[in-house]
DNA sequence: TGAAAGTGCCAACTTAGTTG
DNA sequence: CAACTAAGTTGGCACTTTCA
């Protein structure tokens, strides 16, 4: 069963004939397999592109169809020449996190995972470097004001543009693993034991990419809070957007739980309840006090 | 006709380079 | 060495396409 039988049963199942899938992604669904098979572009692609966003599709068509899908293999061609390699590295990692996550994901490809565990070791994440522009146009960067200002009592700390860039040992242009520049948690907060992360969308951008980018922002910041990956020495001395409570609650081992929260109007149609709680089932987020939720704008 | 995917453009953001 | 400018990239926006 390929993408167009697939979306025939989703639109049957879901009661929403609008329901489609990427053509730039082939579906394969047989014997309890789905097989998601991406281009060399959508592996160099941004994450929350639909052409890329396997974590979205993957639960999506799990938990919507969880009759013919038990397991999921990522499927890409590793030896063809890659576009952009930040981003192909971002895929990788990604990949790496999912089918660590979920025992019923697995890579499809001959790329041999093992060794991120050894890398690992040498990456470093950027921080800010001023503040946040607080005259910011954009109709996300006011929500965003918006939302930082109406939550400011219910957090020890809420703030915004937290930069998630991977870095080889130091943190410059020449060193870069992974994109950098724009990828940023809209916003993060603290509240005793429990680092907030949000995902903001305006009421129009409803793409099934948001699961990627927040499972990123998450695995990242999870990773740092258990020291396998590192802020760079100058780190310390950095007090811009309150980075330095942060920076001092995970030094300081006081940060136990991650919450990531899509905050939106709306999410895409086939980003069910169910969904979120296929999200949420995985022994490896229990076990490292991870949990995803949806806050309604 | 309406909803969602795809596309191309441009504002905004980071870093690097330059100047006083 | 701070302040400014330039360059390059990202991601949002608005538009187009597609399909029931």
């Amino acid at each position: 069963m390929k993408n167009p039988e697939i979306v025939c049963i989703l639109r049957q199942i879901s009661q929403n004939t609008n329901v489609k899938l990427p053509e730039s992604i082939d579906f394969e669904v047989s014997d309890g397999i789905l097989r998601i098979n991406l281009s060399d572009k959508g592996v160099c692609a941004n994450m929350q592109s639909n052409e890329s966003a396997f974590e979205g599709w993957a639960l999506c068509l799990k938990a919507w169809l969880p009759d013919l899908i038990e397991k999921v293999l990522i499927c890409w061609n590793p030896t063809t020449h890659k576009s952009n390699l930040l981003h192909y590295e971002r895929f990788k990692y990604r990949i790496w996190k999912f089918i660590q996550t979920y025992d019923w994901a697995e890579n499809g490809s001959l790329f041999n995972m093992d060794y991120y565990g050894e890398n690992l070791k040498n990456w470093v994440i950027n921080f800010p470097c001023d503040e946040a522009d607080k005259e910011a146009q954009g109709d996300e960067a006011i929500l965003e004001r918006d939302y930082i200002a109406n939550q400011k009592g219910n957090y020890d700390i809420i703030d915004q543009q937290l930069p998630v860039g991977v870095f080889n040992n130091v943190v410059s242009k020449a060193s870069c693993v992974m994109p950098r520049g724009k990828s940023q948690i809209d916003i993060w907060a603290l509240r005793c034991d429990t680092l907030h992360i949000f995902e903001l969308k305006k009421s129009n951008n409803i793409m099934v990419g948001i699961i990627s980018e927040l499972m990123y922002y998450v695995n990242i910041m999870n990773d740092i809070k258990n020291q396998r990956i590192k802020y760079p020495p100058n780190a310390k001395e950095c007090e811009y957007r309150n980075f330095d409570i942060l920076y001092n609650s995970l030094n300081s081992n006081k940060i136990h739980f991650i919450k990531g929260h899509f905050l939106a109007e709306r999410l895409h149609p086939l980003i069910s309840p169910a969904v979120i709680t296929l999200l949420n089932d995985s022994h490896i987020q229990k076990m490292e006090n991870i949990e995803y939720s949806y806050i309604v704008l």
